[in-house]
DNA sequence: CTTGAGTCTGTAGTCGCTACAGATGGCATC
DNA sequence: GATGCCATCTGTAGCGACTACAGACTCAAG
């Protein structure tokens, strides 16, 4: 039932995906431009499925380029299979270093939170601590993949 | 030695800091304008420390607004330790959330590779997680602090 | 007739940098 | 004195992935 003629407002509350993201994946390129009932978009069943799959690729942190290859590949039979596997597997490298950067973090951030409570002498020990130069050069440190101060 | 007069690339090399990273903390008033020697920006010893304390404190998540509000707080005593403590354990929160948030991908991504390796009947396994429709709202998931679908 | 909801285009803002272009300065070398 | 080279300067634009407007329009209900 109404599977066709979807405006945008409906796509959007179907995939959960907001209405400037889903112009925005347009115009990028990522989605088609879809065909117009007077000067407003017109979905199908297909854009349902289509962005649903962009989201889910996003859900798993993927990012709109791989999401770009990710949808290239999908038409795919078995030969395109081992490229999204590896595409994957990439990924799931980089997902890997980024929660074990965050996990230094959060050694370094509940250490600091803990000597706080454990009650500080001779000032605040975060600042005490951010204040303080380790040994070691500076340059050394920190040079992975990516930016080399992410967030 | 040298501990005044500090040209900006001298600056770079002693902190790791990137010197137009460093033009731009300026820019957007996180370091203070330096004075100049003819139109030659020329630091002292402080703004090497007050560039270090900015940098662990990014290598720790921090954002700039809440390295601004560190920088503020490191000069007062007493009373603002507890401020201190309240902004690291707010930010070792979110810390945590990104590392569950990451740690979803992970597995979900781990899993969808050792189905691909496993084999498959009907096309990629991986291109199939990502193509079906799961149960439930989509609206109702990932509602999280900041972005609905962070990278 | 008015009101409200939905949609449209286009542009600018977010964050934390990074990468230029094009000018200028000072120092060493030939 | 000319040349080359390095460091520095300012200003602007780009990245990724959106998000947030402004201001116009279309259409249906009350």
């Amino acid at each position: 039932m109404a599977d066709t003629a979807i405006p945008i407002g409906e796509l959007s509350r179907r995939t959960g995906c907001n209405i400037e993201t889903i112009r925005y994946y347009e115009r990028i390129g990522l989605l088609p431009a879809p065909p117009r009932r007077g000067r407003y978009r017109s979905y199908g069943a297909e854009d349902v499925g289509r962005l649903g799959f962009v989201r889910r690729a996003r859900e798993l942190g993927f990012t709109l380029d791989e999401v770009r290859a990710l949808l290239g590949l999908a038409v795919g039979g078995e030969a395109s299979c081992a490229e999204v596997r590896d595409l994957a597997a990439a990924h799931l490298k980089d997902v890997r270093a980024r929660i074990a950067d965050l996990r230094r973090m959060e050694r370094a951030l509940a250490e600091s939170v803990r000597a706080c409570d454990a009650g500080h002498d001779a000032g605040c020990p975060l600042i005490q601590a951010l204040s303080a130069e380790r040994s070691g050069d500076p340059r050394a440190s920190r040079a992975r993949v990516g930016s080399p101060l992410g967030r």
